[in-house]
DNA sequence: GAACTTGTGGGACACTCGTTCCAGTAGTTG
DNA sequence: CAACTACTGGAACGAGTGTCCCACAAGTTC
């Protein structure tokens, strides 16, 4: 084992951290080869030692990224699709945190989205956290076109939290996330039908 | 009337526009004084001349195209909202256009979204859309929280859309559309009552 | 015509950027 | 110890940036 070899992962990792806090701060646009080495108190040139360019540097951290938040993901919906009750008060919590307490986080994630839109090589990437919600689900045998629908929605929800003038809270979000789980419990007490939309 | 007004607003107008085909072409980070000013065929000294620095211009740049988009919109939604059956057909056609055809038109409105998560003088901009849907659909008495379902998960299915390999075709989009605006049916047909998930 | 306002556009300054070069250090292997 | 490898970090180059300055042209008003 090289004592070098492990110093150095633990530098690149280092980098990768500091990248993702200088996105979740200021946005891609705020990462240079400069910003992330003063973030992570390094010298400029160690982070082209590690990452050939500052293109490898946003492809990595955006990928390693999204594989901690899917990751971290999975899990809530396991539970969410074994007990649907209790998964609706977890995932709403969930949601109100991703659009407050953790804002920047989110945002870090859809400017992956934005990123992955116009660079091929970071699809799979942006699409991880979908794939891997699908895969979890499908043993389930739930509805396809209700789950694309509620999976849909939750990008929505989640964006068009950001963009509220204060987050919404999970009073705000508990409503529409408790309708798209069980669209024919609310249908039933509105006693309506149709959206009428 | 004075001549050089009316030229000079016909020039930063054309400013505008070159902004926001850079924007779709290359995304908000290809924006500069110089690549605009190339792309609208002008002097360096004209985009500084009429927008005081480049956040302006990319603030009225991304406010007008928001305010253009959302016009074109609200017919659109009239028609939904008076007539769900057909309204279907059309509102999945334009979704399709939108992550295809005009793609870079979309892509530029999430970049708008994001840089309006960290700016609050763009905020209503962003909104404006929602607001304006919202707006027009209150007079039909809608249950208010499955339309705001319906209005977050066109949001994620135009980002997913845009994340894809190639973009969804209507065929894609029809069944979920349709699931969204009337869940009623797509429910029945099912016999199930909950999604399960 | 002269005095003015409005728009034009070339040039330049100070700065940040990505990236490369390269001499040096610390750890590993023989 | 010597040869080698992995990493460090200062310096610099060329390119692109936002923004300001200023001489100038064109249109308007008196």
């Amino acid at each position: 084992m090289d004592g070098r070899r492990a110093r150095g992962e633990r530098r690149r990792q280092a980098i990768l951290e500091a990248t993702l806090r200088v996105i979740e701060r200021d946005g891609v646009s705020g990462v240079s080869h400069r910003s992330v080495a003063r973030e992570a108190g390094v010298p400029t040139t160690s982070t082209t030692y590690y990452f050939a360019s500052l293109d490898d540097l946003l492809i990595a951290t955006l990928t390693w990224s999204a594989d901690k938040l899917a990751d971290d993901i999975s899990g809530l919906i396991v539970k969410l699709v074994d007990a649907p009750d209790s998964g609706v008060g977890e995932i709403t919590q969930r949601l109100a945190d991703l659009v407050g307490v953790h804002r920047g986080r989110t945002m870090a994630e859809y400017e992956l989205y934005l990123l992955a839109a116009r660079r091929p090589e970071l699809k799979s990437a942006a699409r991880r956290w979908l794939d891997l919600i699908t895969e979890a689900a499908r043993p389930y045998n739930t509805d396809p076109v209700a789950f694309r629908g509620f999976l849909a929605a939750l990008d929505g929800l989640l964006m068009q939290g950001l963009i509220a003038d204060e987050p919404p809270s999970v009073s705000d979000l508990e409503p529409v996330v408790s309708y798209l789980i069980r669209p024919q419990e609310h249908l039933d007490r509105l006693r309506g039908g149709t959206m009428g939309a």
